[in-house]
DNA sequence: CTCAATTATTGCGCTTGCTGCAAAGTTTCG
DNA sequence: CGAAACTTTGCAGCAAGCGCAATAATTGAG
């Protein structure tokens, strides 16, 4: 599943001071606030030089978010996308979208914090849908394979050709936000298995897509 | 339709040094990058000191997009929900979203350059979304209310109910976001009428959000 | 093991965005 | 006119982020 080659002590260490680098942003943004967590702060408490930092992270809401810059390759998207696929085109879209928020690699504690954080500090929910639209255009490629491939859109009309990748990009990004966000403003509960956190979302997400796309017309 | 009270000297001026910011600064972009169109140039430019500038910005992005800080007024957005009513509802809300996006006081030509700013910077269209997210809160309430009074929803059963108009809003701030991300891209197609471009950008946003909810099932 | 190539870390200095504060200038209105 | 209200501005400061060049660590080949 994972791509992790076992290599070198270099690469080793290499994730150990990234990982280390966003545990610690996590835990001073909830100790003294976003504000106060400052790049200084942070790589300090890391034990790294602030320029190393950048080294790691394009920005502090990155480090803090646990975006990697190495973005996804297709293969990955695609990958993801075959994986999921079967179900209906909404439930492949929503997962894959979970998938790149979250970074499955980390500690399920960091995790938890970094609900926290989000929490709050709501302005960092921005961050994240900056991040989903920077990979806009690689995760709609995907998904404009998906609908190629789809059976249900062979043989139509013109006029009612594929809908847009686009759009149910679009479409689903809404869905996964309004559920992070219902999530993370409804209280704490079930804050403590964050697989089954991360199922429930998922399944969240696709119904309120589906609520609109039934009520609307 | 305004409420532009024609008061005093004082507020004439404000104005038009706030209209001199918005123009220079897009010019600048225009000219130089929006690297280079730095807030002392665009002061400058403007004849204005650096420090004034951000007396009316809260952002040099604020300023090129021409957000205004005075954020709508509950009214504003009631008024303008009813105003659009009668065609459905997502006519309303679409409706709304542009105008929230587009300060409809600009001078043509200005609203011209803005679009040729954002065409070469797309990095200023995630500042749109986050203005949309930003108002989030506000816009999903007067949509609220337009659901209370739609009678559509009105004795659905308990699991019919009104579809969350958080999730409608997301809908339909996919359906303009890609309506804009096309007509930037698509070209320089009817870039002349910027009134004409606005109702179409209207009309393809509607669209997209019919497009999808009819082909989801 | 040793040495050279590669890559990571760091310090330094700089630009830019943005804010608070208090002084000086304008506008308004009685 | 003259006081109150508001704006502009300079100054000083913080934090983000980048380019560069010196230094240090890791690796792989011999």
């Amino acid at each position: 599943m994972e791509t992790t080659a076992p290599l070198g002590l270099r690469d080793k260490k290499r994730a150990e001071t990234r990982a280390k680098l966003e545990r610690v942003a996590v835990e001073l943004v909830l100790r003294d606030g976003l504000a106060h967590a400052t790049v200084d702060a942070i790589s300090d408490a890391a034990d790294v030089s602030p320029r190393t930092f950048f080294n790691y992270f394009d920005s502090k809401e990155d480090a803090i978010l646990g975006v990697r810059n190495p973005e996804l390759t297709d293969d990955e998207v695609a990958q993801h996308l075959a994986a999921s696929d079967g179900g209906g085109l909404v439930e492949s879209i929503v997962s894959l979208l979970l998938w790149v928020i979250e970074p499955s690699t980390t500690s399920s504690e960091l995790h938890m914090s970094r609900m926290k954080v989000v929490k709050a500090h709501p302005e960092l929910l921005s961050r994240h849908i900056t991040q989903m639209t920077r990979m806009a255009d690689q995760l709609t490629a995907g998904i404009q394979t998906l609908l190629e491939k789809d059976p249900r859109f062979e043989g139509d009309s013109p006029e009612t050709l594929q809908p847009s990748a686009d759009v149910l990009f679009a479409l689903c990004t809404g869905g996964v936000r309004v559920a992070v966000k219902e999530w993370v403003t409804n209280g704490s509960a079930a804050t403590q298995d964050q697989l089954a956190n991360l199922d429930q979302l998922e399944r969240r997400a696709i119904e309120l897509v589906r609520e609109v796309t039934k009520k609307i017309q």
